[in-house]
DNA sequence: TTTTGTTGTG
């Protein structure tokens, strides 16, 4: 019995500095040799890992999980919240349908705020209203987290309006749960409505953080705010949230560029401590949109030197700035090596772009190959965007075969949506 | 065990 008792806390001390599911097997293997595998401290803390971290497995959790004869209130959470971030978020709401049927279990916080989230992921407007029910019967309304992800659950299924009137009914709220309504509008394009709501927090007197900068100054970039803009620069800077916090730089540059200042948001680029793809993008679509190519291809070697990968959207950018500059080799030849040797397979749009590029160079016959030989034949944005390169360039030849695939693909398209 | 955030043509 003592050695069992030993073995126990040495098992659990193994799993606390787990950090792979090589080990989490071993220890596994270890704990039934010891017949502890279903003690509950190490049942919970195995499912726990499996479940939750990183590093964990899901189906390895689900199969510890069918091991439990009565599992309780935390194993299931740990499924629901394991799911809830996963592929397959819509397995939470069949496990919390489960979990009904367990007689040890009873939802509790926990539960709603992990089902509300996959609820967001799986985009399940019916059954926001059913947890929205479920909370009241199980007496969560007026927790605050609870609610919080119940309001943002309603905005990720499209009601901006359910998430405004909960988060209005809340009776207590705090500054997550406001930087989230403001994060709500903000993502449904209402960015004057992101704004009043942040007046709204203001007079209460509430202050900013960085949640809430970064989500604000989306909201000013879309609006062209830059007094605002402004404003939340120099708070940030005041507040030093630009020297911690890489996401304040990344919409800082984003907000300048879109406002127009890109020499500022050159500046708090240059100024930057720690960077990432996002920095880098958005400093190269600011260049890119205001039509410096050249200084765009610069940055984008920066990029490489510095060791950040390219993405999608780098090379969208890139594509846009060369389009914008008339720089249609350069713009060609990126566009070759983002799939041979940066191994980023180029989307509709990049193609769309590359089209488009050719077509003001007046390289229709080009642009007509590079739409025959790529995956999105039968996208009539291409199509269209060759036939206004047509136009431009009066090539009646090219622009009557557009002009087919247009018709073609539209009256595909009507017939496989009917 | 629980809540919030940034980049993507015309």
């Amino acid at each position: 019995m003592y050695q069992r008792n030993i073995s126990e806390e040495a098992i659990l001390t193994l799993l606390q500095g787990c950090n792979s599911m090589c080990r989490l097997r071993k220890i596994h293997a270890q704990a039934v040799i010891h017949g502890l595998d279903l003690r509950p401290s190490v049942a919970g803390k195995l499912l726990c890992f499996c479940a939750t971290s990183a590093a964990g497995d899901l189906s390895y959790a689900v199969h510890l999980f069918s091991r439990f004869s009565s599992p309780l209130t935390s194993h299931w959470n740990y499924l629901i919240r394991g799911f809830s971030v996963s592929p397959s978020p819509t397995f939470s709401i069949s496990l919390y349908n489960y979990m009904f049927y367990s007689p040890l279990a009873r939802p509790d916080a926990a539960t709603f705020s992990f089902l509300l989230k996959a609820c967001s992921k799986a985009v399940a407007a019916g059954k926001c209203r059913e947890v929205h029910g479920s909370i009241f019967r199980f007496g969560f309304p007026s927790n605050v987290i609870v609610c919080t992800n119940l309001s943002r659950a309603y905005a990720d299924n499209g009601s901006v309006e359910d998430a405004r009137k909960v988060f209005d009914e809340m009776p207590e709220r705090d500054i997550v749960s406001w930087n989230s309504i403001i994060a709500c509008y903000c993502k449904a394009g209402l960015h004057i409505e992101a704004l009043k709501v942040f007046e709204e927090m203001r007079a209460k007197g509430l202050g900013l953080d960085e949640f809430t900068v970064v989500v604000l100054l989306s909201s000013c970039a879309h609006l062209g705010a830059l007094e605002l803009g402004v404003w939340v620069h120099r708070f940030s800077q005041e507040n030093g949230f630009l020297g911690r916090n890489v996401l304040v730089g990344n919409a800082l540059v984003d907000m300048y560029a879109k406002c127009g200042s890109l020499e500022q948001a050159r500046q708090v680029f240059d100024r930057m401590i720690k960077r990432d793809a996002f920095s880098w993008n958005s400093m190269l679509f600011g260049l890119g949109i205001h039509g410096h190519g050249k200084e765009a291809i610069l940055l984008f070697r920066q990029m490489l030197l510095s060791g950040v990968k390219p993405n999608l959207v780098s090379f969208l950018g890139l594509l846009m700035a060369c389009s914008h500059q008339g720089l249609a080799e350069e713009g060609l030849e990126f566009f070759h090596l983002m799939s041979s040797k940066f191994h980023v397979k180029p989307d509709a749009k990049h193609y769309c772009c590359v089209v488009d590029m050719l077509g003001r160079a007046g390289r229709l016959e080009r642009a007509l190959e590079c739409i025959k030989s790529s995956p999105f034949v039968g996208d009539p944005v291409l199509w269209r965007a060759l036939l206004s390169a047509c136009k431009i360039h009066k090539n009646i030849e090219i622009g009557e075969i557009s002009l087919g695939h247009l018709i073609e693909t539209s009256a595909y398209n009507a017939d496989s949506a009917g």
